[in-house]
RNA sequence: GGAGAGGUGGCAGAGUGGCCGAAUGCGUCACCUUGCUAAGGUGAUGUACCGGUAACGGUACCGGGGGUUCGAAUCCCCCCCUCUCCGCCA
């Protein structure tokens, strides 16, 4: 949620803001939300200077006699049904620039590339030279499926398309990646927690996803209960209603969830494989602290480089992308998209996703804190990706197979495989 | 799923129709007193919105929403949450 005063005081900024992000469809809640806020403000002390008149004379009328008593009520009586035709229009205004005001997405940084989709995100940083083989490389896919370690065919006969068993070492990889990212975060001091995975509506609507995002969320419609497709929407959430103390910030939270998404209106987009599915893992990382922009660009960059750390680790060439106006979602101020390299595509693949969002998504949830000064204010929240896996998987698996078949595990990951340098045995 | 109890300020806890934005206690903050410490005294101590440069004034909020009433923390209805007992179950 904007602040309201900002949709005041600059609306131009606003509009030019929704452009940016390519959300047209959305520019005329800015206008509807302004003329709402107008009419609400000019209700207002009209309803405040009737409703201290009917205390007023409720207070009075206790110690009246009764025929002067009698007369009083019959005023109060008209004055309540006047009373009621403003207190209605307040409710529906209210509801009305509520909902107004929740279509209109976050600003984007001013050094928010201009741009239409992902294809104009602008690459800002580039990792690790690829290494050239002289041999054939396998997708994941082949490999996973020659070494045993995939089945998609029975994956698809239990769920649908889109799902997979991970068997074997691959299930094995799979945890390491998850836990080595785990170990990494807690040694820099974040909190582990293990989240909720099925939410209230509030939750969704409160870190951005609702309104907008129902499509692409599993719904257990009985119990009025989402499924997550990240746990920022819980690790958000967890303090939503709280005034929290300024010393008691920044919470640095790091969850490993199950995620969820429909992946509704992707048909016929990235089939084959672990790239795009419907479940997976993911260690998430969470930053809420004071309402400080230098604080925020300082959290975004280290919570970049904890995800950078975790891909070194790994021993995997990657890229950083800004993410252009239109690519960005609704909530987010600015993202960076960490791509690392899949020989697959013969590119660089979306595997992290580092926002930041000042304090849109906590006014949404009414999260803030109360500052050193004694004054309450609305935290800012930032979240990025540690790792997700099988997506990681797929760079592991690509880049690090050797010739016959087998994969080679980078150092960091050895421990977390029972000590094994090489998994797989050879298969081509 | 069945039966019952309850949700009030940072916490504890009173309040069952107007004098209640809410007693009292604890905590916290400021000042005072006592040479330190302990103790004591005085005052302050929620959030949001409206008007005002400000001091200040007004309004709303007692889990959430609706209703009854001139007037609701208090009465009625629905929902959410917590606890106890029974059933079922990983």
């Amino acid at each position: 949620m904007l602040d309201i005063k900002v949709l005041r005081d600059d609306p131009e900024a606003v509009t030019a803001g929704v452009r940016k992000k390519r959300m047209t469809d959305r520019v005329a809640a800015v206008e509807q939300a302004l003329v709402l806020d107008g009419e609400l403000r000019g209700l207002i002390p009209k309803l405040d200077a009737m409703r201290s008149e009917q205390k007023n004379a409720g207070k009075l009328m206790i110690k009246l006699a009764p025929l002067a008593r009698e007369q009083m009520l019959a005023k109060q009586k008209e004055l309540k049904q006047e009373l009621q035709g403003f207190l209605e229009r307040e409710k529906t205004l209210r509801a009305e620039l509520d909902q107004q005001l929740s279509l209109i997405p976050n600003i984007p940084d001013a050094d928010v590339p201009e741009g239409r989709d992902d294809s104009e995100n602008v690459e800002v940083k580039r990792v690790g030279q690829v290494r050239t083989v002289t041999f054939a490389q396998k997708t994941h896919c082949e490999i996973g499926e020659a070494q045993g370690w995939l089945d998609f065919e029975r994956a698809a006969a239990i769920s649908g398309s889109r799902n997979y068993l991970l068997i074997g070492d691959l299930a094995l990889l799979h945890d390491a990646v998850l836990r080595y990212a785990i170990d990494h975060m807690v040694r820099q001091g974040f909190t582990p927690i293990d989240p909720p995975l099925l939410v209230r509506d509030a939750a969704m609507f409160g870190t951005g996803f609702f309104p907008g995002g129902e499509e692409q969320t599993y719904r257990c419609e009985k119990d009025g209960l989402n499924l997550i497709g990240t746990s920022e929407v819980p690790i958000t959430s967890m303090h939503a209603g709280e005034i929290l103390l300024e010393k008691d910030l920044p919470k640095k939270y790091v969850a490993r969830s199950a995620c969820f998404r429909r992946e509704a209106g992707t048909y016929g987009k990235d089939t084959r494989g672990l790239y795009r599915v419907h479940q997976f893992q993911k260690v998430e990382q969470v930053v809420l602290d004071v309402a400080d922009k230098g604080r925020s660009l300082e959290h975004h960059q280290s919570i970049v480089a904890n995800a950078e750390a975790c891909l070194q680790a790994f021993e995997l060439p990657y890229r950083i992308v800004a993410v252009c106006g239109g690519d960005l979602g609704v909530p987010q101020a600015f993202k960076y998209d960490i791509e690392t390299w899949m020989p697959s595509r013969n590119n660089y693949g979306e595997t992290h996703s580092a926002s930041r969002f000042y304090d849109y998504q906590a006014r949404r949830l009414q999260l803030r804190y109360r500052s050193e000064a004694g004054k309450v204010h609305y935290c800012h929240t930032l979240n990025n990706t540690v790792i997700a896996s099988p997506r990681a998987l797929i760079p592991i698996l690509e880049y690090h197979q050797q010739q016959d078949g087998t994969v080679r595990l980078p150092a960091a990951l050895v421990p977390y495989m029972g000590g094994r340098e090489v998994i797989g045995r050879p298969v081509f």
